[in-house]
DNA sequence: GCCCTGACGGGTA
DNA sequence: GTACCCGCCAGGG
């Protein structure tokens, strides 16, 4: 894959605001390829621990925690619920989706 | 090139 | 709400 995409990608997360969240999906979409939701997870999987990427702050399309009952997923959980996001039974309410303003 | 895997998503029962 | 199923596309063995 392009490092064109896999640029896009950190832009677009980077650009979620704290408080808000959105779904590996939206961000593909937004990145400018579509259907590539899967791609955006394997990306967010090979981060490095100490990024500065707000990658917590992406989830799935249903608003549920993609790794939900994981180590990795406990601190997304936690640093959600630090920015003010209510996570409830591991996920976060529509609500709290980031309203990209095509 | 084939086959399995996956931090996905939408549809159906 | 839960359980399945199927389409999606790139990576790695």
């Amino acid at each position: 894959m392009n490092d064109e995409f896999r640029d896009a990608v950190y832009q677009i997360v980077a650009a979620i605001p704290a408080g808000k969240v959105s779904s590996y999906g939206a961000v593909a979409r937004q990145a400018g390829f579509p259907r590539h939701a899967r791609f955006v997870g394997r990306l967010m999987s090979q981060l490095p621990t100490g990024s500065r990427l707000p990658w917590h702050r992406v989830l799935r399309g249903d608003g549920h925690i993609a790794l939900a009952g994981t180590p990795t997923g406990e601190v997304q959980i936690q640093r959600l619920l630090d920015e003010n996001v209510p996570v409830t039974g591991g996920r976060v309410a529509k609500a709290y989706f980031v309203t990209w303003n095509d």
